[in-house]
DNA sequence: TAAGAATACGAAAACGGTTAAGTGAACTAA
DNA sequence: TTAGTTCACTTAACCGTTTTCGTATTCTTA
């Protein structure tokens, strides 16, 4: 790897001068400063971040927590967008992003605050992982520029999905469609299950609806099979719902199982939604209706709060981001009014 | 942060002494070692990685490329599996991993290989990305270890899914269950293509089975819309087949699209495979038979033979290990003996 | 024309580690 | 006794940058 020392030689200045006409300084002259960039150009010249780090304190990397348990993090539709889109926005802006992680094999486990520490992340972007875990605790607390997503922490800037404009703006949609019975079997407990709940309870109160206890449940998010049994559980019911609310998309194609194989159709006997619009869920037979998060707004805008508080922590505010979804219209939500 | 300079004074050692007794080495007597790492540990010592980079070489953090097209990257099920599995591999060892790109916002792009060097990466894992593409090609001649996933250059190890065995597992299974009259929808061309469609040609010819040219079409990868017409044009064919085989599961689901508006039953009237096994395909009616990749396995091999590659370069041979799939049984392959 | 200012560059310390070479003390062996 | 080892630790150089002070030269300006 050639360095500045070999630029230095190769043009007979200091290296003190060679950092700085690389680095635009303007106590260099115009003519050596060409010169000096014109020669590092040909000889391949990059910078070695180790070495600017070291000095600056500045890595330009970002370390990013997923959850480390399959099928949640990584590999969920939903945060892989939103990872994707928040890896574009950071990038664009010169940094990279690096997983966080527990590991570190040759001594005993370290934290995930000492990983960043260690590592020297500028900032860090929790996306999807055990919030109640001292883990988890330790690290926002570890006055590391932090940005939540999907849950909030005290002093930490957080970007959410507007929970309650979507459950909001779903049943509405359902509502108008004419339908008056509407189930929502919602899933386990957590801040977001508190929104959106809240919110279909105000919804509802709202648009005159009755909601009957019978009507509520639970089934955990992305269970399939809990989901079906709930549906049954409804589909026994002598008032049944003419229309269901799922956990999320995942869950909602355990409910349509369900409503199959009891020979109805979807959505001629009944109606479903899910929630989240995920990709598959637009192009299999029932397209599902579904809240479609903005996944790609809510990457954006974690990434460019995370930089601003990274480059101007003095003027930047903790703040609370609420992202809208919007209704994805299907065709699993019959049209009662026709 | 507490370095070892700081360590040294409240021990009254020398920095050299800090370092040897942290790093285990065999100079340093028992008692002061013992009593260094006591008062590291009281201080909350970290290591610094980047001093350390710098003076070592070793950054102990690996480069991934991935696709920076939507829709093929982190957010498709195949590869982000790939890539979870890889990731815990290579943290396990130690290893962290951050993503290649050729962004870097503040002065004009750079190659990827050039964000490699300059980060120091030990390795590199390209996972998924335009192979033929002149900055890749740079890349894996850049000198710095390398691992590619379903792609096979010069003198560059390969992880690669067994196409081969896999196309014929699948073949087979479905010629044991009865079916003769067999389609494929094939994907662009590509070298995996070429591997299932060859491996497609020659198990048939091994079970004597006959294909109809008519039998034979492209449909993109993950494209349902083309998998649709296509389809719908087998299923206009007077001698139309029994089975279909897809280019991968998402296509597939365009495919049963088709069909159920032809108001034709899966697996009554018409069966179909998918190919890759993506979780989704396991939740919905019918249960798509599929060519499971191992995508745990893909990954877990990608990040031993990289990690190999890195720590002994001398005694690791460069080769292609080949990870077979196997079928996944779902229901949408009708047995016709019974 | 001499003093002050501006310009263009260099010397050296520092960031936080690692490691080869050196050193003094205690120990061994002839 | 004395030279040679071993042990335990220190010195100092180095990795590739950045940045603070200097400083020598040229440019102003009174």
């Amino acid at each position: 790897m050639v360095s500045m020392k070999d630029i230095s030689i190769a043009c007979g200045v200091s290296v003190a001068t060679v950092s700085k006409a690389l680095n635009d300084h303007n106590d260099i002259g115009a003519e050596t400063k060409k010169y000096i960039k014109k020669v590092a150009d040909e000889m391949g010249y990059l910078p070695n971040s180790m070495a600017k780090a070291l000095k600056t304190n500045r890595t330009y990397n970002i370390g990013v927590l997923f959850a480390e348990e399959a099928y949640s993090g990584l590999t969920h539709d939903y945060y892989a967008f939103v990872l994707d889109s928040f890896k574009n926005t950071v990038e664009e802006k010169g940094y990279d992003i690096t997983f966080i992680n527990s590991a570190k094999a040759r001594s005993e486990r370290i934290s995930y605050l000492e990983h960043c520490r260690s590592r020297g992340f500028d900032g860090i972007a929790i996306v999807c992982a055990d919030f109640y875990s001292p883990e988890i605790m330790q690290l926002v607390r570890g006055n590391i520029p932090t940005v939540t997503l999907d849950h909030i922490f005290n002093n930490v800037s957080a970007v959410m999905s507007n929970n309650v404009q979507g459950m909001q703006d779903l049943l509405t949609y359902i509502f108008e469609k004419g339908h008056r019975r509407i189930a929502y079997i919602h899933g386990a407990d957590s801040a977001v299950t508190q929104s959106r709940l809240s919110s279909f309870y105000r919804t509802a109160a709202q648009l005159g609806l009755e909601i009957p206890d019978e009507y509520i449940s639970m089934a955990p998010y992305r269970d399939t099979t809990a989901a079906y049994k709930e549906t049954m559980r409804l589909l026994d019911l002598k008032n049944r719902p003419t229309c269901i609310l799922y956990p999320d998309d995942f869950a909602a194609f355990g409910g349509i199982n369900a409503i199959k194989e009891r020979g109805l159709q979807i959505p001629k006997d009944i109606s479903v939604a899910g929630y989240d619009g995920i990709r598959i869920a637009r192009h299999i037979e029932p397209t599902l209706t579904s809240l479609a998060q903005n996944t790609q707004k809510l990457g954006q805008k974690a990434g460019e709060k995370l930089i601003s508080l990274i480059e101007h922590p003095k003027t930047t505010l903790i703040e609370r981001i609420l992202v809208d979804g919007h209704v994805y219209e299907g065709n699993s939500v019959a049209d009662l009014n026709a």
